[in-house]
DNA sequence: CAACTTAAGTACCAAAAGGTATCATATTGA
DNA sequence: TCAATATGATACCTTTTGGTACTTAAGTTG
């Protein structure tokens, strides 16, 4: 159960922001993730554990490698927890706008 | 100065997380959010600290009282962060219809 | 000024987090 | 089959985190 708690936790420690990042560009196995950090495979392991606890990453299993693949849906706990806290509905229109302009524009 | 990494720890915690709600609602002094908690008066502060290290919020100090405040703009810090991961354009686009359905309808 | 109230500061503690080392297991391929 | 590869699991260590208790400082108000 990907509670909110877990995401958020998730997402506290720099390590495992960049590894979503990595992610972000590529499924990647533990091994090819282990190569991009100054740490060992266990250390890289526990990490994708936490991210999988927060439903930010899931696994496919393909023989003996572990593909790691980001879960995007998810950082959708963290927008919806955010929007109580906006400014505004003008800031916010001012917002979306920008938003829509990066978009499209 | 509040760097990602200090925001991000700041909302992993779930005490904390809920000082953010409850300043949300109306800026409280120290005491009045200990009663809102089972801990005392010196956790609660600690929680603070973190939440300003975080630019989540600020204090203004009233004769013996500390007025706390939350830092509403601080937010985006995380949701430029999180600017990168979402979904395809046409997720997004269903998205902004809910969000502005949510605003306006 | 004296008593009370609100908050700051420090020392300390237990548990969780981040990491390593080591050993075991399963899959691939010559 | 047997060696190399990719991962799983466990034990252990150190630092950080979340919390308490106690003491001190600073405004408020009689």
């Amino acid at each position: 159960m990907p509670t909110e708690q877990f995401t958020f936790r998730a997402l506290a420690d720099p390590t495992r922001r960049q590894i979503l990042r990595l992610l972000n560009s590529q499924d990647m196995t533990i091994g090819e993730l282990t190569e991009q950090f100054p740490m060992t495979r266990a250390a890289v392991k526990k990490h994708l554990g936490i991210l999988e606890e927060g439903g930010l990453v899931n696994v496919e299993i393909k023989g003996r490698e572990r593909i790691n693949r980001l879960q995007r849906d998810a950082f959708a706990v963290v927008t919806e927890w955010m929007e109580g806290f906006e400014a505004p509905a003008e800031d916010r229109l001012a917002a979306l706008r920008r938003s829509v302009a990066k978009e499209w524009g």
